[in-house]
DNA sequence: CGGTGGCGTTAGGGGCCCGTCAAGCCCGGG
DNA sequence: CCCGGGCTTGACGGGCCCCTAACGCCACCG
């Protein structure tokens, strides 16, 4: 799965964390001072570095800055020390995230799992598939195989309150208010008008919607796939 | 600088917070319930979240998993609980980092750098290509085949907010607000001007805009070719 | 079978938003 | 003092968006 490096000169500790990681398909390295980290981190390429600041050598602080000369690989920092101070001068120096011994090995399992989602690119924006169109949250467009769906202010206002709530059934009242106002929450003839143009542009059969779904007397659901 | 979200139900440690991150130059929102929190992270772009789990209404994970539904915004964790499923289970959940109260201001401050260093890459190409101009975003520059196209200060600073977001939808207020100050925010004639000065520098038939589309009642894009 | 309430669909007009132009203002340099 | 570039302000025309209202449809029910 991914590479990692332990740097820490406890063999037990070096011996458990292994374990752990390679029985979740990951690769390890393992160095026991700062000097053969450096060396390993020179020579493969690695995807996370676990470091204790308690080496034999060379100080934590200084692999860190070592390591950020050259390479973003993400480091998350082990130490007894507590003191705000260590923690703010190895963030500083260009650690991720620092934890303080002795720590439960269910968090720093999760940590890792943080620091590896962050650090995979996952360069597809957050996007969310209806049918053939594709809708961007962020960058507040539809798009779909023929090319851009152009939405009103209105439309997408509606259509960004439905789709941030997948699946769940959204008042009419709590649409009205959201989208027209708190003044507007009996006019429930927008609605009406807006969900169809919505439909229209959005489903493949816009007489039987698919998405966007009416619940008789309550209210609209997005319906996702699958 | 960047845009921080502040979502917590204690008053002190929002106004304490607030204070330290405008002091740095960051943009700060606050909110003091999950609802709240949604709400904006719905209307305004975000660099970093961080969220107090111990919210009124909805429970923080919820939140943690709603926001992880469309953004990939960081979000730090603040919690009184220090139980590692609480941590392992934020985590998890799409959290970046996971504090424990009572903490030390300096190493959130830390920890807040940490993550806004890491999300930003920074190395993007520093050069843009609109059709026949290249926009140096370094050296705040742009040239074509002719030589340099003089832009006002005014004038690149708009530019350069477009640029930066690219095919993403920047809107009205939030323009005014980064190039003219939070003062300005209804002013949109200035909008106008400056686009229309932007396009008939830039853009090949500025009557029909290719790169800086208008998008009506919303705000603007720039769109970079295919 | 006719009434009723809720929903879908359509079309048109008024008004808002945007693009454009030009004149006035401010300020620093010649 | 004048001058020029950049910024602000206002006016105007056109296009598009929002609202509105009317009608048809369906399900339900007396």
């Amino acid at each position: 799965m991914s590479r990692i490096l332990v740097v820490d000169d406890e063999p037990q500790l070096l011996r458990a964390l292994g374990i752990s990681l390679r029985a979740r398909g990951h690769g390890v390295e393992a160095a026991a001072s700062g000097a053969a980290a450096l060396e390993i981190a020179g020579r493969v390429p690695l995807d996370l570095v676990i470091l204790d600041l308690g080496l034999p050598d060379i100080d934590g602080v200084e692999v860190v800055r070592a390591l950020r000369g050259w390479s973003a690989t993400p480091i998350i920092v082990l130490s007894a020390r507590d003191a705000q101070a260590d923690k703010v001068a190895a963030l500083d120096a260009g650690a991720d995230d620092y934890m303080t011994k002795p720590f439960g090995m269910d968090e720093l399992l999760a940590r890792i799992r943080a620091a590896l989602r962050r650090a995979t690119p996952e360069l597809e924006a957050p996007v969310v598939t209806m049918g053939r169109n594709n809708i961007d949250l962020a960058a507040k467009r539809v798009t779909n195989a023929e090319g851009e769906v152009r939405l009103t202010p209105t439309e997408w206002q509606l259509l960004e309150l439905l789709v941030r709530n997948p699946g769940k059934l959204v008042s009419q009242r709590q649409i009205l208010q959201t989208v027209w106002g708190p003044a507007y929450t009996t006019e429930t003839n927008y609605l009406r008008v807006y969900l169809a143009q919505l439909r229209r542009k959005l489903e493949d059969d816009p007489a039987r919607p698919r998405y966007l779904v009416t619940e008789s007397g309550m209210g609209y659901r997005f319906e996702p796939d699958t």
